[in-house]
RNA sequence: GGCGGCGUUGCCAAGUGGUAAGGCGAGGGUCUGCAAAACCCUUAUUCAGCGGUUCGAAUCCGCUCGCCGCCUCCA
């Protein structure tokens, strides 16, 4: 399989560095709910996992937890609570988002403010060896000047960095570009111990030691959105290999490309978002997915309702014709559908740095050959089953939507006494219990083999 | 200013040299008491524009126009 790797503007062929892949992607700073710009990112990484899994590889997935940072500083301060406090809440907040999409855990999910003694053992290796300097207040900066090779993930070197630099010249600093690793606390702000002051770690640093202590000095795959190439992880490669004087620190760098609302991309920062939770109150998880999974991963994505809308309606014939949880016999002819072709146009689609839109289109593809060999009488439970296998990989569950049990013998009762009015032919009364029960969200087919109902779509 | 990317049918979106996947929508049909679901057919001689390379280009090269991201925190 190949994957594009941002550092060298190619697809390149995939082959992990040891016997299980290690990934590490960059995590949220919880100071605020989660927005969909988020669950593009851990979709499509999840779905990367998945993928490699189900193509045999043994995945090691790490992602952090940036817990302490200026931004939850100042929000817990306005709240007036203790920034942990926030974090611990924001923390709980952003499981419960990402389980609710059917993204799966990662195998680890360290913290900042719990890998304190690791990030002082990685600064204080990058003083000895002259990568980085101490200013007077104590706080302690990386020094660009002496990475030969900074910029080389935005392919930008140092002077053409600075000439576009928005940012402020600190008088502290050597060099404008030089950024924190460790921060000198301000009066009563959180600190821990170090070598320099009663400080925190700066926000790169972290993930150098995380990924340091959790996968070793070179890692296969560490991925984010594409906003955090500069400085983020332009920085995370200058420290991390200035280190351990091992290069390349990642073999494959992956960046999704942002989600946008309307014309520009949604930010935080710009107050234009629009929350999980928000999303999920309308749309299925599954619906999401397949929105956000029926574009390439590397391409923006503007996020709208009638591409929810369209992925939705496409969901539910996709869960139609992988059985629809109905109690349907199978077939009496033997399986007619190829379906080692149908798996493998799949997994040409998705060898090539993940190609979800195209692998969808072979799940359509294959959903229509269901429903036609399924109405000529032919067994589709191979079919069937390869639907819902493939569509795993992509996290889709291809759920039905569920009613209470409470609610079910009611409407079975109902059908039933629709049906003795159909074989009275009174379709007067007939149509009202169905129209009725489609008030309520009930849908009714008529098929050869009797009534069955489902759950429609309106919200609860 | 530097770096990166994008512009494909009504909408979304694959396709990076061999003659335009797929989804949604729309129109027609089959099935049905009528529906629904499903299936079948139709819906881009054309890929922002102009040149060039080639037997052949949406795909490669050049230019033009339009749009976006990064160079500050951000997935």
């Amino acid at each position: 399989m190949k994957i594009f790797n941002t550092l060298t503007g190619q697809k390149e062929g995939f082959r992990p560095l040891g016997d299980e892949v290690r990934m590490y992607v960059c995590g949220v700073t919880p100071y605020s709910e989660c927005h969909i710009g988020h669950a593009m990112s851990y979709i499509i990484f999840d779905v990367a996992r998945r993928y490699l899994e189900f193509r045999g590889h043994k995945v090691r997935y790490i992602q952090n937890f940036t817990d302490i940072d200026d931004k939850i500083i100042d929000r817990a301060a306005t709240a007036g609570v203790p920034p942990q406090e926030l974090a611990e809440r924001q923390i709980a907040q952003y499981f419960s988002c990402m389980d609710a999409l059917n993204i799966r855990r990662a195998d680890a999910y360290p913290r900042a403010t719990e890998e304190i003694p690791k990030i002082i053992e990685v600064i204080q290796g990058l003083i000895d060896k002259g990568h980085a300097y101490r200013t007077e207040d104590g706080s302690v900066y990386f020094r660009v000047k002496s990475d030969p090779d900074y910029g080389k993930l935005s392919h930008q070197d140092l002077d053409a960095l600075q000439s576009g630099a928005r940012v402020e010249v600190d008088a502290e600093k050597e060099h404008p570009l030089d950024f924190a690793l460790w921060k000198a606390a301000k009066p009563g702000e959180p600190a821990w111990d170090s070598p320099w002051s009663k400080g925190r770690p700066g926000w790169h640093i972290e993930c150098s030691a995380m990924s340091l202590k959790y996968l070793g000095e070179q890692i296969d795959i560490h991925g984010g959105g594409q906003d955090l190439i500069f400085p983020h992880h332009e920085n995370e490669i200058a420290q991390s290999e200035s280190f351990t004087g091992k290069e390349p620190f990642v073999r494959y760098w992956m960046h999704n490309g942002l989600l946008r609302l309307g014309e520009v991309k949604m930010s935080k920062s710009l107050g234009v978002l629009v929350t999980v939770h928000e999303v999920l109150e309308r749309y299925t998880s599954d619906a999401v997915r397949l929105f956000i999974l029926s574009s390439h991963y590397r391409s923006p994505l503007s996020f709208s309702d009638e591409g929810l809308e369209a992925a939705e309606r496409g969901l539910e014939r996709l869960q139609q014709a992988a059985g629809g949880g109905r109690n349907e016999d199978a077939g009496g002819k033997p399986p007619t559908i190829d379906v080692d072709a149908v798996r493998q146009a799949f997994i040409g689609a998705m060898d090539d740095d993940f190609n979800t839109a195209q692998a969808i289109g072979t799940l359509f593809d294959l959903a229509r050959e269901i429903n036609r060999a399924r109405s000529e009488g032919v067994d589709v439970k191979p079919a069937q089953a390869l639907l819902r296998d493939l569509a795993g990989v992509l996290g889709l569950t291809l759920a039905e939507r569920e009613i209470s049990l409470d609610a079910q013998p009611f409407i079975d009762l109902l059908v039933q006494v629709r049906t003795e009015l159909r074989k009275e032919k009174q379709w007067k009364l007939a149509d009202q219990v169905r129209s009725g029960l489609e008030e309520l969200d009930i849908i009714l087919e008529d098929t050869p083999k009797g009534t069955v109902w489902r759950k429609g779509r309106k919200q609860d």
